[in-house]
DNA sequence: GTTGGGATTG
DNA sequence: GAATGTGTGTCTCAATCCCAACTT
DNA sequence: TGACACACATTCAA
């Protein structure tokens, strides 16, 4: 099945047609009935049948409140154009079972909603009108009862909440495959915005490959809601139970990689609480980094060395993560002296470092650091993984875009799925070893510039177009060697995700060269991350530094 | 009176 | 002084409006 | 809607 886009005017319309965002949501509903008819449950058939029997504007004003950010949501807010006649129009929402006028709901909710001088006015607060609005409302809450405040605001301010909210998600959910974009990306992007890849989206290799897997990713995004809550964030029996919620990943990559994420948060706080055990319990579930690092360190906590040591030596033996193994590394050697136990390790290479010292202006340390080292000889920029991520990017743009079956699926991605993950190497081997190839052939930074120019301005992951100046990269190809470039190029296709970060601060330039300095201000340190790519650069002979700036107090001196 | 953070809008 | 834990700001799509804090 | 990098606080071991 092939994807057909929504047409979109080519230049920046000032204004968009009316019922833009019913047209939206009519494209999307369209696109998932047609992909996943066998998806859909007969609740989210009948919300979509029952949704096309409203009348315009009403399919107009069920839309409106489910793109407003809170689920109450003031009747007298509600003015729009496609909606000439709000109150029966929401009426007819209700005798339909697409909303509810003043729900019974939470009155502390309730009055957050209100204006401060409203909350005055209906309560007779006239207690000092200084008061903060949350000290108002405790008060309010402290001295009426739920029933007495929900009269009291559905008299004056009557008030409404959508139903059937998760059919609605689960439609945009199926269309988008993550719980983070919405109908808005239409917008944005018809205004120009941003600009979209224009990529073939094949339907034939799906998303989703049942309804159980649709049903755990919104259980999934459902729980990592609630720990935004911080009731439950202090509450180790409502951790669990949130644990307790998440269905099994079913050994899929990309439900057990949203798992991992959620239960090494779910972990991390448990430890907090001191639930040490249950904490440890979870972490044995998980597979991803940092689980078995949080391990290692709770069993030395408990004092069990022995155990500890154990489990660092099995993540040396085992382990492809650079960072797990560093800490493995670095924690083996503190146990070993710990506990006199012999463990030879070599040590960790040591960085080159250099000292400035520098006028405390309130500035960021890195620009500061960047003026102080640029001068008649030397070009200094603040790039951190901006340059390295870009000229990547760049480079590989066509391979990146290319249309692997399943990497693209709707029309508002910046990159493919998986790019941030190993599997994206795999996939597009061949590819990205011809064009690794190439960079030995005179010329090879043709293909940068070529994409520079006729890419210029579209979305993608890797490339940030505002910090990338012709000026720049020019220098960076002038002045790095293509052997340079070619071996951080290898690790970055290996593990976009993994590898795109950890990036030194600034690149130096000079007349016959470059060098690569991480800035550190007083009290920061190297990161696990960074430390990864020093090591790398010392393996490859990349030119690195480190900076350790000391302020000089301009009262002082 | 000003301002700054959100929510809303297209 | 290391090592470890925790909190913050910055990207955000950009213009506009509203409202709750303030004298920046 | 996280990822990332930094700033700051606390703890702990020579
Ligand atoms: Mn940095
Ligand atoms: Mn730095």
């Amino acid at each position: 099945m092939e994807y057909a886009r929504l047409t979109m005017v080519d230049t920046r319309p000032t204004t968009l047609p009316a019922g833009y965002l019913l047209r939206n949501f009519r494209h999307v509903a369209d696109w998932v009935l047609a992909l996943y008819p066998d998806l859909l449950c007969e609740a989210d058939m009948a919300f979509h049948r029952q949704f096309q029997a409203l009348s315009e504007p009403a399919q107009h004003l069920y839309l409106r409140l489910l793109t407003r950010t809170r689920p109450l949501i003031a009747v007298e807010s509600l003015s729009y154009a496609e909606v000439p006649n709000v109150t029966s129009t929401l009426d007819e929402l209700q005798q339909a079972g697409f909303a509810e006028l003043n729900p019974q709901v939470d009155a502390a909710q309730l009055l957050e909603l209100q204006t401060r001088s409203r909350l005055q006015q209906w309560f007779a607060q006239n207690s000092r009108s200084s008061a903060k609005k949350t000290e108002l409302v405790e008060s309010i809450l402290a001295q009426h009862s739920a029933a007495d405040i929900h009269n009291i605001i559905a008299r004056h301010q009557p008030f409404t909440r959508a139903l059937r909210q998760d059919c609605f998600d689960r439609l945009l959910l199926l269309f988008f495959g993550n719980g983070r974009q919405d109908l808005s990306e239409f917008i944005i992007t018809e205004l120009g915005h941003v600009r979209y890849e224009q990529y073939r989206i094949d339907g034939s290799t799906r998303y989703f490959q049942s309804r159980a897997d649709v049903e755990t990713l919104q259980r999934y995004l459902q729980v990592r809601e609630q720990l935004e809550d911080p009731a439950i964030l202090s509450d180790s029996i409502r951790l669990r139970e949130c644990h307790a919620l998440l269905p099994d990943h079913r050994q899929q990559p990309e439900l057990q990689r949203r798992f991992d994420r959620i239960v090494l948060i779910i972990a991390r706080q448990l430890e907090r609480l001191q639930a040490t055990d249950n904490a440890l319990a979870l972490y044995q579930q998980v597979a991803t980094h940092p689980a078995r690092e949080r391990r290692a360190r709770i069993l030395a906590k408990q004092q069990q060395p022995q155990l500890a040591l154990q489990l660092c030596r099995q993540i040396l033996d085992d382990s492809h993560h650079p960072e797990e193994l560093e800490f493995a590394e670095q924690f083996a050697r503190t146990l070993a002296r710990k506990t006199g136990t012999h463990f030879a390790l070599a040590p960790a290479p040591a960085v080159r470092e250099f000292t400035l010292e520098l006028p405390f202006t309130g500035a960021a340390v890195e620009i500061v650091a960047a003026q102080a080292l640029s001068d008649a000889q030397h070009v200094c920029v603040y790039v951190e993984n901006l340059l390295f991520c870009g000229l990547f990017g760049l480079l590989f743009w066509d391979i990146i875009f290319a249309p692997i079956p399943g990497a693209f699926f709707h029309p508002f991605q910046r990159g493919p799925k998986h790019l941030h993950t190993e599997f994206f190497y795999p996939d597009r081997k061949t590819l990205i070893e011809s064009r690794l190839e190439e960079m030995a052939t005179p010329g090879w930074q043709q293909r940068i510039w070529d994409h520079f120019e006729s890419r210029s301005g579209i979305a993608n992951t890797l490339v940030a177009w505002e910090a990338l100046s012709p000026e720049l990269i020019d220098m960076a190809l002038q002045h790095i060697p293509a052997s340079h470039l070619h071996t951080i190029f290898r690790q970055l296709a290996l593990h976009p995700g993994l590898y795109g970060s950890g990036f030194p601060d600034l690149i130096r330039f000079s007349h016959n060269g470059y060098e690569l300095i991480e800035v550190k201000a007083p009290n920061d340190r190297l990161q696990p991350n960074q430390r990864r790519w020093f090591r790398h650069f010392a393996d490859a002979g990349i030119p690195a530094r480190l900076l350790n700036v000391t302020w000089i107090d301009a009262d002082d001196e």
